[in-house]
DNA sequence: TATTCATGTGGGAACGGTCCCACATCAACG
DNA sequence: CGTTGATGTGGGACCGTTCCCACATGAATA
């Protein structure tokens, strides 16, 4: 139905390879040629066939994004989502363009279909095993992981620098004079949610906060429902704590936190003052709008499809670890004790 | 670099008729020859090239998301990227992949681009102008909308019924007893704003209620920011019309305005009621729960996907208009007066 | 015994481009 | 006047599949 290089060449009189020259814009042509053939495929729309293209090119212009997530939702995630939004964005003005799958079960299924449809690189947002990477790496195809499990060997990576985050976190709580932090973490299996506690943590007591085991609780995923419900079940133990503050190692956690704490008529911040970690949409929105640590999901992104880019290019790369420095954003639902 | 099916063919001693037959199971092959070749292709771990096999099927098994987005963000976006992650989920139920892109100027570009990628089907999401239907109907490729003006010509499209929508929320507040209803309208280019303004006045009126211009403000976009500037602006005539309800045309105007409120210690939904339309995430999470008229966004996205393939595999599709039927969700934002 | 048919395999065209190579023309130069 | 080089064009192999057609074999049937 579409029509082919061919068509065109014939109906100019000219050979294909002309009218491919035309269009690429390599070697020479005559203008005459050139204006009679951009006329004709002007007048019958002709669009250049990108299959063919990536057939001869060995290149698809495609890249293959794969999220680890356990609940389904891939693209409206509000932390992932923002890092997806910006490698598309960024993906376009390189000329590639994105597709996007989820990984259930951290198997190969996922990487097995991108290397079908022979993308031109790879991005794993989120954790992998170990055995996937190798898998991925015994192919030659370029990818690097975003906000992933970092220990995984010779890996690029792009990452926040969570640890950093969570003593940032701390810093502040106690600088606002806060002595007694109800912490609510996330799976520690999540490399983020892990450094960040650490980074908390450590920064508490270098802060002289003695450390106190019953402040942590541990959420078994990081949703808001679950950050409500980690709030609910430690209520009389809150309550009896005298705790003043609360950390979730996210937004999401914190704001379920925050909203069990003010529909129990706990005046945020006055009493208690509520932080979290990502600096999602709704956490400004909010009210009180939620105080947290800021990620820098979109220059994440950016960052993240511009290397991939270098790789398959095969320019240089000289740092393995792209980090990111997360910063504090204070808003309503901290103050000072 | 990969393994081709000639490799694979030479290895396993038979041609490479024969493997493709292995591999796609038309025609015969002895049990024999099967098992040694799948032994090579384990072994060698080859992957079918889905570039090549696009080549000749003359189907890529790619699907092109057109999303018309004034402000970039695409996938995080809280109504489209559920709809979106429908379509993803359900694409790859049927075996095929989503290529997005944003629209930024209702222009042919973004057409252009999954045309040369030949895509199988095309999904465009939000409103377009009829020139890109028009152009996008000239090339054979099958399409439909989703939520998009439903008033461009023979248009295959998935809709939520907005204005039935718009009567259930006046329905409903006018049935707790509020008379004095302040409402923040969406642009009113977009026709789903457009049609849940209407129905919802109508019904009102229906309701026995006097018509009152003063009481609609019209928001130059749908944003959270945006919904708070409305209630903000208006708050003198707001204080000094006694109103009773708040209805915005989507959650995220309703949401801004309703902070603005709580902010302004107006208590919702004991002094005034707060009412929004869409069931996006945040609506359920916000302290009060915010009342709304959900959209069946993950039943629009999956039909969507499903009609596609219809059209995609030439079977007929009864239906031009498909439509869904919000549902009233009560949460705490709403009172009788 | 000759014919038919099921079973199994290989050869090669086709899909729509890119790009290398061959070749033609013509001006400039030694 | 032959050589060189710039300019311009066409032929055809190739990318990795699918699938039609030809063909071979052996058992069953007329």
């Amino acid at each position: 139905m579409d029509y082919t290089i061919k068509q065109i060449a014939q109906m100019a009189g000219v050979s294909k390879s002309t009218v491919s020259r035309v269009i690429s814009g390599n070697g020479y042509t005559s203008p005459e040629v050139r204006g009679k053939v951009l006329q004709i495929i002007e007048e019958l729309q002709y669009k250049p066939n990108a299959v063919a293209r990536a057939m001869v090119s060995q290149r698809t212009n495609n890249i293959g994004v794969i999220i680890y997530r356990r609940d389904y939702p891939i693209v409206s995630h509000p932390f992932y989502g923002k890092i997806l939004d910006a490698i598309i964005k960024t993906a376009a003005s390189l000329n590639y363009s994105i597709i996007v799958t989820t990984d259930y079960d951290l198997s190969v299924r996922a990487a097995d279909f991108m290397l079908e449809k022979r993308v031109d690189g790879l991005i794993l947002i989120s954790r992998f095993h170990q055995n996937v990477i190798d898998y991925i790496k015994h192919f030659n195809v370029p990818y690097l992981m975003v906000n992933g499990s970092t220990d995984v060997e010779g890996v690029i990576h792009v990452v926040n620098q969570d640890e950093a985050g969570g003593r940032q976190a701390a810093s502040y709580l106690c600088g606002l004079g806060h002595r007694r932090i109800f912490t609510i973490a996330g799976p520690q299996t999540h490399r983020s949610h892990y450094l960040r506690l650490k980074g908390f943590s450590e920064q508490r007591e270098a802060e002289g906060l003695h450390p106190d085991s019953q402040s942590i609780t541990y959420a078994d995923s990081s949703t808001f429902d679950e950050g409500y419900r980690m709030m609910q079940d430690n209520w009389p133990l809150f309550a009896a704590g005298q705790y003043t503050a609360v950390f979730a190692t996210n937004d999401t956690l914190a704001l379920g936190a925050m909203k069990f704490l003010i529909e129990h008529s706990v005046r945020v911040p006055d009493e208690v003052s509520v932080m979290g970690f990502d600096d999602v949409d709704h956490a400004s929105m909010y009210f009180p709008s939620l105080t947290t640590v800021a990620v820098e999901k979109e220059e994440m992104g950016k960052k993240a499809m511009i290397v991939l880019d270098k790789l398959i290019r095969q320019e240089p790369v000289m740092q393995q670890a792209i980090e990111f420095e997360p910063k504090l954003v204070l808003r309503k639902s901290t103050s000072s004790k």
